[in-house]
DNA sequence: ACAACTTTTGTGAATAATTGACATGGTCAT
DNA sequence: ATGACCATGTCAATTATTCACAAAAGTTGT
């Protein structure tokens, strides 16, 4: 496969879905032909399928996401990308990490080093996403009831899964922050597994997009003082990150 | 939502890709302008994705099997359907299932109502399939490794996980069949799982398609005596079937 | 280094698909 | 019955896609 092909399948491999006219734009450098048949290839090769208008989109697990919760995959994409691009750095080779439900952690898992790591996570669509892409990490799912608007599982016995399950590394993430309550979420069963994973988890990595600071969901799941590590991106107030510094959180 | 655009979206459901062309023969009470009026309602919902030349799919969990091994789900399409939809009359109302991993899993996914079910599954793919289409069954995903090959998780501890789960109907793929070595498969985790499911569950259901008849695989997991039902196509030969009855099997 | 050949890319015409404006016919409340 | 409203169909205008071929770039053997 041609440099060009790669670099257009990984464009819309971020963007999901992409017009004609929007590639023809960002490879300017070739003509629309070009193009085209560029799309046509990796079609063949089930990369991506395309849409009529010139627009095309590639049919994974992202899909899946989309399906229900539809625009809040697409709500502060760019965010999510700026946090999934600098969590991705802090991957090392061979460590055994957890990786949370959300579109957050769905873009991590794409960012992912194909490298001989253990995933585990208890979003299967992010499981199916990384097996499906990726040749070396192993995947662990977490066993439990699939809920309905998180795509996650939660079990009674997630505490026994977890025992025999060394988690170097946790990304989590959170759905809402106040210097107050900590770090909550939405979900009971969530809140729940959450606090397991940040318990047993050597190393725990916040996730959380600029637009959750300062709100309050339901569940408290941490506090400052459990998280190692805070990634967010370039629109967290300086005054919050400040906060965070103080509490002895690296913020990336 | 109409009754043709219902019927559209089922029949895209079930071909999962299909030409315009191909639409307007199957609806040819309605002009192409309606049907493509009915495919942008439907887009708009979000249940299928309009591609060019007319043709269209719609994109879920379908996509995540495909992705991966591709053909395989297309090979033996209406062989398979069949025997789903034989497969789902035989599903009562608030019953405890399994449901094997393969694309006639899959397909019998699709066609399971929409009723009080707790189904549990050791493919991850149909769980988030069942979940995202219908709003009644529980889904209990369960947890380990998930394979590669089969998109389907494995784990130590499955047998853990299956004593506290009591499943009254188990439907349970095979990959071949032979009077001599029973039903085999290709993994050997495959294996160890089905066993432990047939072992369990109160009745088996089998399904298997016509072309997997006579065939053998490295692992035998079951014989004919611990099969209460098995469901096939037109197909298979009269012969086999008979064989299978003359065991004590319900053939269907 | 050169010619012969293959592969890739660009161009524009031919073809096909999609859209949009408008006409028709049906239903329903007034 | 009348007109508003909706679903549907028709056809023309627009736009996208394909096809055929030419130009350019890269490959190979001498």
């Amino acid at each position: 496969m041609k440099e060009r092909q790669e670099a257009i399948k990984r464009y819309i491999e971020r963007k999901s879905d992409v017009t004609l006219a929007e590639l023809t734009r960002e490879f300017s450098d070739w003509s629309e032909m070009t193009i085209r048949r560029d799309l046509e290839f990796l079609e063949q090769r089930r990369f991506l399928i395309r849409t009529k208008r010139g627009a095309r989109i590639m049919p994974t697990s992202y899909e899946v996401s989309v399906g229900m919760y539809g625009e809040r995959e697409k709500r502060n994409c760019d965010l999510k990308q700026e946090i999934a691009a600098k969590a991705a750095a802090l991957v090392e080779t061979d460590i055994s990490m957890y990786l949370d439900a959300g579109s957050t952690a769905m873009m991590l898992a794409r960012e992912l080093p194909d490298r001989n790591l253990i995933i585990t996570t208890s979003a299967p669509n992010i499981g199916i996403e990384i097996v499906l892409k990726k040749k070396n990490p192993t995947v662990i799912l977490l066993g439990g009831t699939l809920q309905r608007k998180t795509i996650s599982t939660c079990g009674l016995n997630v505490l026994d899964q977890l025992k025999t399950l060394n988690i170097d590394t946790a990304f989590v993430c959170a759905s809402g922050y106040t210097d107050a309550t900590g770090f909550s979420v939405g979900g009971q069963h969530e809140c729940v597994l959450k606090r397991a994973i940040i318990a047993s988890a050597r190393r725990v990595i916040m996730l959380m997009d600029s637009s959750k600071l300062n709100s309050i969901l339901p569940f408290t799941f941490a506090q400052l003082s459990d998280i190692d590590t805070i990634v967010t991106d370039s629109k967290a107030p300086e005054s919050i990150k400040a906060a965070f510094r103080a509490a002895g959180v690296h913020v990336l």
